[in-house]
DNA sequence: CGGTCCTCCCGAAACGTTTCGGAAAACATA
DNA sequence: TATGTTTTCCGAAACGTTTCGGGAGGACCG
């Protein structure tokens, strides 16, 4: 509650000179900025957040847009992506706004609204589309944001992303270097933006190595355990040609599929070789599959520090080139792959 | 990014009479209403927060803070809690903040910071200690808040509980007046309020209905499977008498109990016989265990808009008998109990 | 000694909103 | 005609901060 008049009163000087020598400016004598910072610190001063934005334009506080769903309480990306980024931004002295929309609100007019109340100085941006209408819009509309992943032709937008082009190339390679010629591919949602350029690659490690680009091997859905179960047995069930081989887009899906091989009679990597990307998601260990899993690894909790950091740097003005961060990843091989 | 003094401007007014119309003032001719109104809407005019916040106090936005424990991601009670909370608050048209702190901070200086800052107007407080610091230090500070719960002794603030004590009675009463009289308890860990307050109700019903008070009866700890099976396991190892029945703080204890009892050959309710409380955590059914489990039923999710609608009220300033609530619960009975 | 350059400080304006205290005009009442 | 009352409006102040433009005083230089 104390404020930068009550300081001034206390030391006898004037408000401007408190909050310059607070705000560390060139032109307070030393003795002034020691004696200003400690009784700030005595009376307990914390700057008004609002006060400070009305005129600096800076609140400090980021916000994340989410679509509520049913059993968004289940999800448990959604769970690490909201403690990882709000853990960042806590302890880079930012506040995290989580706002949840309503099931099947439109996103926009909630970002326009936000935008024009003021309150948020920048947006994370999660689960991009293919061709995402939110980074138009917020491009347009001046803020700062930062998108995991990438999306669109232009990426002039900072952003947090791994090679998933590079991710899946490998994965496929690894499988037509040890004879494989029909691999499937369980991949994500069709429309998100990391799924198309993730069948990029799966398609480009085919030519290379020369496997066959057959359509029908190449399947889109939620990623988890369910999809990968299904899937596979649907693989196995028609008339078409059958894999000899599956990559797959994350480790739930391969815990689907290695139940769905299992119940089909077929082992690994005997009949069907697995391997897979591997985000490490809670309690979903790739080594301790039986047999264990070969998978290109990259934690998704690796994701929030670039994440928080490219927005800081984007809201304090930092140059593009500082703001567009590719994460690794590592080829983990394991036992999970045969050679024919 | 349109202020009040564009819209003045548009339309020849002072700033004055623009913001009265818009906060349906009285003292506004009904057709300059309509006409700020429309050009309002127009001009996608939204107010600044942090202009609104400086002078009227209120900005709209409250916040939860909790620390971060390894393995937070997994936490469906928390996800439960963050998706619910956020929702509430956003169709309210209110934002909800998410801080979340390191883990062995420090709570009330967090608190002291951003009550300092004066971005929020009031907190949600879950998971209360039997005597919780941080109401002290809230309502010292003079800041609205709403309890999940109730602690302490002196209940002068606004929450949302459910009957604890009443509802431990019933499930232990239920056991005694079929004839147990050597009931255990597994309950929540003992610093939080609402497992003192079960410990309450469960020794009341003991001495209503000629149960067995034994100590080594009443168990504290995380209310998981883990903890579950192995407190079944020891309950029924050592010289001490053994019980005829468990009451279970929540589901997921009342599954380990199952597996424990399972694996030490008991059946249930021949041999034992369990009931428990159920907060309707998604993906745990207690209709669906085998046999079906005994419960008192009130869903988890059924607390946010009450919490929503407290916190909203006492930051309207209400009278507080309208913002401390209690949630109703069912008892229904199904085939995990047997008559002695 | 006059001029220039630091060092350290301050008043005032600005950000966008709400609200207090009038005040002009129109109208009714005595 | 004088006096209230209602309706509709406005200027100005206030919230707490940052920042612009300037200014006093001293040191330094030629």
């Amino acid at each position: 509650m104390a404020t930068l008049k009550d300081i001034a009163r206390a030391l006898d000087l004037s408000i401007t000179q408190v909050s310059r020598a607070l705000n560390d400016h060139s032109d307070v004598n030393e003795a002034t900025r020691l004696r200003v910072k400690a009784t700030a610190r005595a009376m307990n001063y914390h700057p008004n957040a609002s006060a400070r934005k009305l005129v600096s334009g800076r609140s400090g506080m980021v916000g994340l847009v989410v679509p509520n769903y049913r059993n968004i309480g289940q999800d448990r990306i959604f769970m690490e992506v909201v403690a990882g980024l709000s853990t960042q931004f806590s302890g880079r002295g930012m506040q995290f706004v989580l706002h949840m929309m309503a099931e099947h609100e439109p996103a926009l007019p909630v970002y326009q609204k936000l935008i024009g109340t003021a309150m948020l100085d920048g947006f994370v941006l999660i689960d991009p589309m293919e061709h995402d209408p939110r980074i138009d819009f917020l491009r347009k509309a001046g803020v700062s944001f930062v998108v995991h992943g990438r999306s669109g032709k232009t990426i002039d937008y900072p952003y947090f992303d791994i090679a998933n082009e590079q991710l899946a190339y490998d994965l496929t390679a690894h499988l037509t270097q040890r004879g494989h010629r029909r691999i499937a591919f369980l991949n994500g949602r069709a429309d998100r933006s990391y799924v198309t350029v993730r069948e990029q690659g799966y398609i480009r490690a085919l030519r290379d190595g020369g496997g066959e680009a057959l359509p029908h091997l190449h399947l889109n859905g939620e990623m988890d355990e369910a999809h990968g179960l299904t899937d596979t047995i649907r693989l196995f069930s028609g008339e078409a040609p059958r894999p000899t081989a599956i990559v797959c887009g994350n480790v739930r899906l391969a815990r689907g599929v290695y139940q769905g091989l299992e119940a089909l009679g077929l082992s690994v990597p005997g009949d069907v070789s697995v391997v897979a990307h591997d985000d490490e998601l809670p309690a979903l260990r790739a080594s301790a599959f039986f047999p264990s899993l070969t998978v290109t690894k990259s934690p998704l909790r690796d994701s929030w520090e670039p994440l928080a950091d490219c927005l800081a740097g984007a809201i304090e003005g930092k140059p593009l080139g500082t703001l567009q961060r590719l994460g690794s990843y590592n080829f983990i091989e394991r036992n999970s792959v045969a050679r024919l």
